[in-house]
DNA sequence: AATAACGCGACATTAGTTGTCGCATCACCA
DNA sequence: TGGTGATGCGACAACTAATGTCGCGTTATT
């Protein structure tokens, strides 16, 4: 393969080979992964180049407890090639400030190495005069901010091993329902992360039907020996579709026609709700008539809803009956009661 | 510096030099560049390293169209040391799915390497039975997922290296009142990503007040002669809570009493909307009383529209008389209209 | 048009790299 | 518990690669 020039690219393939902290891997392991690449060496040479070369230079350690030795990265060790620029980094600033809210944080946390990286250089940028990057960026989340739900380090690990390499995997969880804790053998056919909590889904060892596992109930999961059973015909996003998540969607796109006070207007100039949108001004007032095709499910409406008295929909028919609908409801639970609060 | 097992460091450092393609360093500048970290090198060898050994083994380009030769990376090459595991793949392609719906394209573009590697990664792992991960993984975004308003790639990098480095900037802006462009030098304090928009907040060239830009309405950006124009007692939480966006923050948090529907409950036990969240059953019913101080601005109340008849707010009064007036006003708009739509 | 900067081939010198051998130690198994 | 095969490591000689230097042709720069 990669003959001429060898030693540096064989360098670059060993460190790509060592796994971060709570991994390791041993040298004859290293040594047989080298060999599958190309890479014909003796074990002597190995050593050598593990215990002179690498660990003398980089941020790696070694687990000499054992006899075959154990090699891994430092835990928060990132290096780039190419090295990031000053774009990429802020980006990186601002996806963790998103992601942070979204998912939890063990996962976030899989990623905290490219984050301190990120962050590094842009400390470094400015070692003179602080530029204090982090007082100049932010970025707001969509909605209301939930806290996400904390899931287990090793728990994430052993999931998304198994999805991926196509496993089975025993898990102890936790009922919603019943509050008790159960031991299942899992089939993981797909993973989904809404809001802020994720979910496995797999099917229970024998049975056919499709259940959804939330991750932050798992309380242990290991590899099965159970073989993998395959749903041939999965296909996940018809599955969210199917309302599984609280997001039924239509068949089909529906237009959407409403009237639109003018702060929403400019809202949705500068972020459209789809790419046909097209937004008139009314005469004679601050009003605007929205029209966009957009898809026919409860986010939409929920969107709708919360523009409250902004939006007024004259079409879907159904979709004005249900905010309709709501108000009333909301209505009668505050007029139920004599208010005996101060409005200050 | 790092005297000993010089080479290989040395390459290491030249990689991370080297900038990925719309960047490019020319020869004399590597060199120096290197020298400052203690590499001092004969140019020849650094010509040798550049055009026999790192241009064969990685993706690196040379423009020898003008005599310093510039080099670069290809655009699309990504390499981490430590590789990436499967876990950090897997959350990876997470992050993209909810980013590319946070951010401008382009932005989410600057990381694109990242996202390609993990996505080559869970692509090789099962080269046999292909895993098909691409089906098994999906985001769900919280709230209604608006289109990301598109910038230009020239625009967010000048932008963003302006901001960090503390620069002045030209830009042509498009103002969203009068629909004319204009030439505005900017003083840039700080960025602030909301929804799917972003904006840089920065004061005009002689002017004291600060200002927000859309940065899909800068046409043009280039750095400016101009020095920069601090401002030193600028703090961006603070210009954010103040209702600069829309999302003014009261001073304190507030304790939110309500009853919610069975649905809402476990949403919330899953994802509490704050640390000190309690929850309890309400006698013959299937509701439930919330308790949480949650802080007092626009984005929660905007969640709990969102949640319609499922919630009944009792504490704070302002809440719940906002929440009571706004159901009222949108009844009226569908009240003084005849429905001439047939509901189906 | 003159001058300085750059790229590159060649070559001798220096420095690093590799495989091999021998020995000590450790893991594993009967 | 004792034996056997792995593993780590020091030493050494043969080999290979890396480096600085020089000279020449070409390319910016003024």
């Amino acid at each position: 393969m990669s003959e001429a020039r060898d030693t540096l690219f064989r360098y670059l393939t060993m460190l790509q080979l060592i796994p971060r902290f709570p991994g390791r891997i041993a040298t004859p392991v290293l040594k047989e992964k080298l060999a599958e690449r190309g890479f014909k060496i003796d074990t002597r040479s190995l050593q050598r180049d593990l215990s002179q070369k690498l660990s003398t230079q980089f941020p790696i350690g070694c687990d000499d407890s054992q006899k075959p030795y154990r090699w891994y990265f430092d835990r928060d060790f990132q290096c780039q090639l190419p090295a990031l620029d000053v774009p990429s980094a802020l980006t990186l600033v601002l996806a963790e400030e998103y992601l942070k809210g979204l998912l939890p944080p063990v996962v976030v946390g899989q990623l905290s190495p490219h984050f301190t990286d990120a962050r590094r250089l842009l400390d470094e940028m400015n070692a003179n005069g602080l530029s204090q990057w982090a007082r100049k960026v932010r970025a707001i989340p969509n909605g209301k901010a939930l806290i996400p739900a904390e899931i287990d380090e090793s728990t994430w690990q052993t999931i998304s091993e198994a999805l991926l390499e196509q496993k089975a995997v025993d898990v102890v969880y936790l009922s919603r329902s019943s509050e008790t804790e159960k031991p299942f053998t899992l089939h993981p056919q797909g993973i989904v992360s809404r809001h802020s909590a994720t979910y496995l889904l797999a099917h229970v060892n024998g049975f056919e039907d499709l259940r959804q596992f939330a991750l932050h109930r798992i309380k242990q999961a290991t590899l099965s020996q159970h073989p993998w059973q395959a749903q041939p015909d999965f296909d996940i996003d018809r599955y969210i579709q199917g309302g599984a998540f609280g997001y039924r969607q239509g068949p089909s796109d529906v237009t959407l026609e409403a009237e639109i006070a003018k702060p929403v207007a400019w809202l949705l100039q500068e972020t459209p709700l789809s790419e046909t949108q097209t937004i008139e001004a009314l005469p004679d007032s601050n009003w605007y008539r929205l029209t966009a095709q957009v898809p026919d499910d409860q986010q939409t409406l929920w969107w709708l809803m919360g523009m409250g008295a902004n939006v007024k929909v004259t079409a879907p028919a159904t979709w004005r009956e249900a905010l309709k609908k709501s108000a009333e409801q909301v209505l009668a639970h505050y007029q139920d009661t004599t208010l005996t609060y101060e409005t200050h």
